[in-house]
DNA sequence: GTATGATTCAAACAAACGTTTGAATAGAGA
DNA sequence: TCTCTATTCAAACGTTTGTTTGAATCATAC
């Protein structure tokens, strides 16, 4: 395929990873143009093409670059959680915490990176581009299987359907949590002050205790599941 | 600039409007062409353009055949709810309901593309295009200003800050309910079974109420606003 | 120095994009 | 029938897209 560097690359491949994660929140993928990347990389137009082959592979460069790492730190998490409890149930919360608490810990760091990337993760959930959906999907296969099959162990009375769902929701709060709220609020009363990344946890948390704590719906009268 | 027709339009613009909604769920706005778009719609390559103008126009028009009457529709009730209180505390699930029931009951029309607009416009809050963006926020701006304020008279104690947040939230599991749980779950527990659309509203609206009764987070030591 | 392989570079590629044009068509009013 | 206007149509417009090419440059190994 492509010949490995003998020494430790020169920095452009690094550059240009940084700057497509960058302009990918700022514009997404398609209007992205590997002009606009190599651009504001100081790299040549045909430095995407030898450095990753394609700018699809780009695209999945940018996230394996941090994805897997913050999965692996979700995965930790999670084995520490039960081998403490040892067979014993687990508090519901501390799942969540495991799952949402690492997420928000990258998306506070705003020196190296995290914030961007995490940002970018955030809008990629509903991404259209089905490429871009299916690389994702395989990339948390394992995260999802694993905090799914725990939560439902630590809630043995709830239904499995609900469960999901609330989880699935839980990620709704949180993507909106991390792109910020300036989005759809032209309101005066909410000012343009820095938000102090350390108060997003807690802040987030609570709200998702609480919906997953909430009783369960009341369908009226069928009950399947 | 367009001249008006002066009997009851031929159909052809309504069907690229169907089109075009479908189209932009499935392929993002920048991965949908007008060539796709008239292709799908039986109609000339240049009829976008003639009936609307340019793409971005055909965009405002989508959105606008059917968020104006939503948006009415979450107003009236958001009249009906103050005038029933005549000028006393409103429950807060009531405002909740109010804006987030008449939409999940859009989404759960699947006949008329109700549900197809929903999981457009859900998708859409997040959208990086910033002409959609700033276009989304101008439509938007006169019912957040209303539904935030009556939630902030409707909790006096709470600090404006957290409310906000907590709508946020709101709006984001909303955005994932309604987008479907397909998305980044490969789990073979999940079925594919289709959902009751009937059962989205309860069973949403108890996780909303939940995360929005929820104990404020402690932040620690310090404590402004 | 000379050879070797990795990287950069300017230039060009075909394909797809949104938009425009001017003629053809249709339908209603006089 | 003739006229006028709305709509449709095929064709082309100029840009921009992602990708490829082949020579130039650089750094290391011999």
């Amino acid at each position: 395929m492509f010949p490995e560097p003998r020494l430790p690359q020169p920095e452009t491949r690094d550059r240009i990873l940084d700057e497509a994660e960058r302009l990918f929140v700022e514009y997404g993928f398609e209007g992205t143009s590997m002009r606009m990347i190599t651009g504001a990389a100081n790299a040549n137009l045909a430095a995407v093409n030898y450095h990753f082959g394609s700018k699809d592979a780009l695209i999945q460069a940018v996230f394996r670059r941090r994805l897997t790492a913050l999965n692996e730190t979700r995965l930790a998490a999670l084995d520490q959680l039960e081998a403490e409890a040892g067979g014993g149930l687990i508090k519901p919360s501390r799942i969540v915490e495991a799952f949402f608490g690492t997420a928000l810990e990258l998306a506070a760091d705003m020196a190296h990176g995290g914030n961007t990337f995490m940002r970018l993760l955030s809008r990629t959930y509903n991404e259209p581009n089905a490429f871009v959906r299916q690389f994702l999907a395989e990339e948390y296969a394992e995260v999802m299987d694993r905090f799914l099959g725990a939560l439902f162990r630590a809630l043995p009375g709830v239904p499995r359907h609900e469960i999901m769902w609330r989880f699935h929701y839980m990620l709704g709060a949180m993507s909106f949590a991390i792109a910020g709220i300036e989005s759809v609020y032209a309101m005066a009363g909410m000012s343009r002050e820095a938000e102090d990344p350390s108060r997003l946890l807690p802040r987030l948390m609570s709200f998702l205790l609480g919906g997953l704590r909430a009783p369960l719906p009341d369908f009226g009268a069928s009950g399947h599941d």
